[in-house]
DNA sequence: GTCTATAGAGTGATAGAC
DNA sequence: GTCTATCACTCTATAGAC
């Protein structure tokens, strides 16, 4: 038996660049192959769903990244204003200042949103619930919470279609810092 | 001489829908050749570079659209208000209130980005500064005035994701709305 | 009859599946 | 690596305006 190239679960994030830098369609084997360093065999021994199950699998991750991370911290903590602090930390890390894309977001706006609606749902709605429960538990009213959530989450995926076209990270971390104040604001 | 079955400036429209619909990758020849009605040897008469040359043509329709209903009011108006508030009107009109996807953006965070990126740089410079030049006749100071500009068109780009990940329309709603609250506070 | 715009079969390249 | 489908694009026969 051939000694396994890699693990499939380290092979996850070296995808999930590939698809955030070409886009899901712009993401051929060939590339993906190469980015990984596996054959198109090994790749269809650990994704026997071929090129949507990887994509399945990249969403499915950056989801789990983003509970671990994000999620989780804002509803659990007693220090909401510190969790939301370390919100603004972690996203500006992950998005490596607006130099990265957002995966999700832009297969929202792709036609392949029809095939991954569910997942990509899920990781808004995950976001933005777990914003609208960290601001609840610092008093603000239900409605109030949720809709600066909802806004905040809106800008920072604004932020990241603008800084990439302007090809400006400035315009990212500006918009981080407005939100950061908006959120500040009681 | 066989008859032109139509003129080129008004294929550009369905051109622009199927980009807007499938992605620059996703839209194929024969998904242009359906929605157009013309043949393959129709659209290389229009269009002789082909599909690249085709989606430049559309990012011009669309800029020279936005900068007739909206950048160029902005400029001009003497009620800097009144042209804000027709600016909101238009564009919840031009994205269907959420429903239609910005092409523009969307190129931004896809590959294609590399290609058109001078096109795309320029139809969201020419926004914000439409946009900031309003503010600035309506008495904002100059970098208070960039700085709203920039934070309402990331706004409306992000609005646009949330939407359509969301499958919602209402998020559309709600963030042009406060959109418009946040330019009218003084 | 001439000539041009058209339709769409044909081409080579390359995709994803296996 | 091989296979088949499908891609962007080319080419050619033809319809039809002049």
């Amino acid at each position: 038996m051939a000694k396994p190239v890699a693990e499939r679960a380290e092979v996850i994030p070296l995808l999930a660049e590939v698809f955030r830098t070409r886009g899901y369609e712009g993401a051929t084997l060939g590339l993906i192959s190469e980015a990984t360093g596996l054959g198109k065999g090994s790749l269809y021994n650990f994704f026997p769903g071929g090129k949507e199950e990887m994509a399945r699998e990249v969403l499915a991750h950056v989801d789990a990244w983003f509970t671990d991370h994000i999620y989780a911290p804002l509803r659990r903590t007693k220090d909401p204003d510190a969790a939301i602090a370390a919100m603004f930390v972690a996203v500006d890390g992950y998005f490596r200042s607006g130099g990265r894309v957002c995966l999700v977001g832009a297969m929202a706006l792709d036609a392949t949103r029809e095939v991954f609606a569910g997942r990509i749902r899920t990781y808004f709605v995950g976001w933005i619930e777990a914003l609208t429960a960290a601001l609840r538990r610092r008093g603000e009213p239900k409605a109030r919470a949720r809709h600066m959530a909802e806004s905040c989450v809106l800008e920072i995926q604004g932020a990241l279609v603008l800084a990439r076209a302007l090809d400006d990270r400035e315009v990212f971390a500006r918009a981080l810092k407005a939100s950061r104040q908006r959120l500040a604001s009681r």
